[in-house]
RNA sequence: GGCCCCGUCGUCUAGCGGCCUAGGACUCUGGCUUCUCAAGCCAGCUACGAGGGUUCGAAUCCCUUCGGGGCUACCA
């Protein structure tokens, strides 16, 4: 029978989780869901120098908003914990002693400067640059001449001659020369461990089944597996490797803070919505094989599988993000989309929150939806609708200051006062009958002015659905405000 | 430098030997619609990095080359 799935999202969350981890993310809980198996969550804290708990806790939040679940993990426990590695020093020590004691491991009294001397001589020779496994087989009496000197050592991981060959489900076999795979470093002189210790450790304790990661963990996982075999795990029951490409940036390296905005965080404030974030990133790298592009949470743990992903970069592209986001606003019932809108209204200092002013902002919704394709375009929408008066925008009163405009809006007030219904047919109906039957004027030119006058923008939500919505006092002193 | 990964329109991709004079989406351009802006609809531009093979036949397989990226820490 076949192993239960397991896979996990184990981030190092040294600052706001970018777009980069959420791929992944998306990807091992898209695996886990479609399987029928399990997400492991963990947080790979061992370096806590750069790993905070305010940005644990942000990227908690992250992955919840965005509607990726965990069944293990912090929050939600589970029977393989503690889930952060920064409580689990006592299994990593024990394991180190372990591969000291079995002699997979061995204590390397060099000295960072030495290291780093020899590594740069090596380089000079075109060399593959690496540990020299100078330490590998010391006598007792070069150890307690180290042990005298003052010298605390690491503890180093012995890679036997040979190679590591493995099935990547990504890029097929892969294989790497044991000559280029260093004797690497397991736990710091002070014995505190490193990632190379902490995750295979974990992800063999954790039994997790699937390993979906990004690419630049790919040269890692010799070493990664040579913690398996010294954990006596068997190769059958090593986990499945799925390397995945990377998330470029413009410039077309590995995106990060310098060549775009990386931090979901903020692509959360300008508007976009998760469901669109998680739509797109899932298109970065993988495709349903057919013509679909959008596609649910849902659907796609429906459709996800890791041989439909892409072994090649995917430069991640705001336009259409933005296009993505724009159609699932779209998509939106009013009261969701009222719900989400309402943050940025109220940040952006228009209403304060009472049931009325969500009232009027509902009802100027449907109106807007299909004329946004970020929720941060709200406010500056509906802003029109509160206040008596309206501020009219420098570039849109030039266009209303001429002798034709001013007639415009004065014979507009003398035939919208009579209006005994105000609605926005009965608005357009008496407006029409005037401007362009009456005047003889280009629609946009007639109704230009008075959507000026009124709204105080040359570009707003359709007219008389705004003038409706506004009421007749409000409407009416607005155009002779404006005269 | 060494090792590894990658290479289809500007971008994301479909394609896994004939269905490809290469399809879709975003962007861009033009048009239609139209009270502005959008949305919508229609049309157009634009790609198999290059060179060798294998084969009746290659975007698809192999080799070389060029290009891009990653790794090369007592970071992850």
């Amino acid at each position: 029978m076949a192993r239960e799935v397991r896979t996990r999202f184990a981030p190092s969350p040294t600052g706001d989780l970018h777009v980069g981890n959420i791929r992944t993310a998306l990807f091992d809980w898209a695996y886990a869901r479609h399987t029928g198996g399990k997400l492991i969550f963990r947080i790979e804290d061992t370096d806590r120098d750069r790993v905070t708990d305010e940005y644990i806790a942000a990227a908690i939040e992250t992955l919840k908003w965005l509607g990726i679940n965990w069944d293990e993990g912090p929050e939600v426990g589970g029977p393989h914990g503690p889930y952060l590695q920064s409580q689990r020093l006592d299994i990593y020590s024990h394991w180190a002693k372990t591969f000291l004691d079995n002699g997979d491991a061995y204590h390397c009294y060099c000295s960072t400067e030495e290291l780093e001397a020899r590594r740069e001589a090596q380089r000079a020779a075109n060399l593959a640059p690496g540990y020299d496994g100078a330490c590998r087989n010391l006598s007792a009496d070069q150890i307690s001449k180290y042990v005298e000197e003052g010298r605390k050592p690491v503890l180093r991981m012995r890679m036997p001659d040979g190679e590591t060959k493995f099935t990547d489900v990504i890029r097929g076999e892969v294989v790497f020369d044991h000559k280029f795979v260093p004797d690497f470093v397991l736990a710091r002189a002070d014995g505190s461990p490193l990632y190379t210790l902490a995750v295979a450790v974990d992800d063999v304790l954790m039994k997790i089944t699937h390993i979906l990661r990004g690419e630049d963990l790919l040269s890692s996982t010799p070493r990664q597996i040579r913690v398996y075999q010294a954990m006596g795990v068997a190769p059958e029951d090593f986990p499945v490797f799925a390397h995945l490409p990377f998330v470029m940036g413009q410039d077309n390296t590995k995106l990060s803070k310098r060549n775009g905005e990386v931090s979901v965080a903020w692509y959360r404030e300008q508007g976009f919505l998760p469901e669109a974030i998680c739509n797109y990133l899932a298109l970065l790298g993988w495709s349903p094989g057919d013509d679909r592009e959008n596609i649910s949470m849902k659907e796609l743990t429906e459709l996800f599988t890791v041989d439909r992903v892409n072994s090649s970069p995917a430069r991640f592209d705001m336009k259409k993000l933005e296009a993505i986001n724009g159609d699932k606003i779209r998509a939106l019932s009013i009261d969701d989309f009222l719900e989400r809108a309402l943050p940025f209204v109220k940040a952006a200092g228009i209403i304060a929150g009472s049931d009325e002013d969500k009232a009027v902002i509902r009802s100027v919704l449907p109106i807007i939806q299909e004329r946004i394709a970020k929720l941060n375009e709200v406010p500056q929408m509906v802003k029109f609708l509160f206040g008596e008066g309206v501020s009219i925008e420098s570039e849109s009163l030039a266009k209303i200051s001429d002798s034709q405009s001013k007639e415009i809006l004065a014979k507009s007030v003398a035939v919208l006062e009579p209006l005994t219904t105000w609605t926005h047919e009965s608005i357009e109906a008496a407006l029409r009958a005037l401007l362009i039957d009456g005047m003889g004027l280009k629609p946009r030119i007639a109704f230009g002015a008075v959507r000026i006058a009124v709204t105080g923008s040359h570009i707003s939500p359709p007219l008389f659905e705004s003038m409706e919505l506004l009421g007749k006092t409000r409407a009416i002193s607005r155009i002779k405000a404006a005269i």
